[in-house]
DNA sequence: AAACGCCGCAACCGCCGAGGT
DNA sequence: AACCTCGGCGGTTGCGGCGTT
């Protein structure tokens, strides 16, 4: 059976609405308060559908609706239940007083949605798309100038998901921010395995990051994949410099990466999600699983940073980046033998 | 100054579930 | 049980503002 519709529409006023709309809305609503609102336009005196002056009402008008950019907590919290609920907005509304579904929705899909895929993560799965992760940026972007040693162009696309390149990755990374030792400007690519072997890192054959380039991957897709992940890696490169970024991560037998992330529950906006039991398991699957045994982070670092005291009350782009970024969390299991993950 | 394209957001559309008859 | 109404929700559209050429 076909759905009746909401109200005979022939004559019924579309688009926006007139301050003298609003006003008679308002002044309806206060002396009579919502109730049906299908009959509500004709007692209102509105040449408008009842489901059209619900929406003005509940979007726009109501007297508690917060207007004006989103805070950083506010987006935090929104990422943070996003993960949790996808896109139930007005779930999502709810737990942002002041805030509409609508607008939320809005937000999501023309801001937070954006700044997800510029950092490299999915917005519908929250996960970093290390399908597109190209690890030698990591490595360029960490230790040298890219122009000194673009690793991406010395290594091709088979970086991606390369376990040799990963183990390369850490080792690097790890010998940069624990042992200090000074990393050669002008490294060389025949180069990079010499200076391993003398500092007495794991070693490396050259011909385990000399490999050819895969085949499968054009050179488009290779600068397809380096430009979209272009920002991601560089946040991802700043992790050894900061505990508070890690990153979850969900691993299978095949290598198959299927990663996640979560965030620091300590936004007070909603500090109940902790108690939230898919909360709590989404956060357990992941809190063994620590992006510093991967990295070497030094353990000592100091304490956490709470994701939302390091806000910068900024409204750039780059910053609600960064904070975005921020909000990664690197995790491996310690249960979790790398070596034989790496080994394929 | 005009044309064009992009972006953000208010509003609309269609579907769904709950509840009443 | 079937039908109907209503409110709510998520996806989409279209307009206006703004920046760029």
């Amino acid at each position: 059976m076909g759905r009746a519709p909401c109200c005979d529409k022939a004559g019924l006023k579309k688009g926006p609405w007139t301050p003298e709309e609003d006003h008679n809305l308002i002044n309806y609503i206060q002396l009579h308060g919502p109730g049906n609102w299908r009959t509500l336009p004709k007692n209102a005196g509105l040449q408008r559908c009842g489901k059209s002056c619900r929406l003005r009402w509940t979007n726009y008008l109501r007297p508690d609706i917060k207007r004006g950019r989103f805070s950083f907590e506010e987006e935090e919290t929104i990422i943070q239940l996003h993960s949790i609920l996808g896109n139930k907005w007005s779930a999502i509304a709810a737990r942002l007083p002041g805030r509409t579904d609508n607008e939320i929705k809005n937000y999501w899909n023309t801001h937070i949605r954006k700044r997800l895929l510029r950092i490299g993560i999915d917005p519908v799965t929250h996960a970093p798309r290390l399908d597109l992760l190209d690890l030698s940026s990591i490595l360029s972007s960490t230790l040298c100038n890219q122009s000194i040693l673009n690793m991406s162009n010395l290594l091709g696309t088979q970086a991606l998901m390369n376990p040799e390149l990963l183990r390369l990755a850490t080792t690097i990374l790890s010998l940069k921010q624990e042992s200090q030792v000074p990393f050669p400007q002008n490294l060389q690519e025949n180069q990079l395995c010499n200076f391993l072997l003398q500092n007495q890192v794991q070693p490396l054959q050259p011909n385990q990051y000399q490999a050819p380039i895969q085949e499968g991957f054009s050179s488009e897709s290779n600068q397809l994949m380096q430009a979209n992940v272009e920002g991601f890696l560089s946040e991802v490169a700043t992790f050894g410099n900061s505990q508070e970024n890690s990153i979850a991560s969900n691993l299978n037998e095949d290598f198959v990466c299927q990663p996640n992330y979560t965030y620091c529950s300590s936004n007070p906006i909603a500090p109940d999600l902790a108690e939230n039991p898919n909360f709590q398991s989404l956060n357990n699957s992941y809190q063994n699983f620590s992006f510093d045994s991967a990295v070497s982070t030094p353990k000592s670092s100091p304490t956490p940073l709470n994701s939302s005291s390091t806000f910068i009350n900024s409204s750039t782009e780059d910053d609600r980046d960064s904070h975005c970024s921020n909000l990664l969390k690197f995790e491996i299991p310690e249960s979790l033998d790398i070596d034989a993950f790496m080994l394929i």
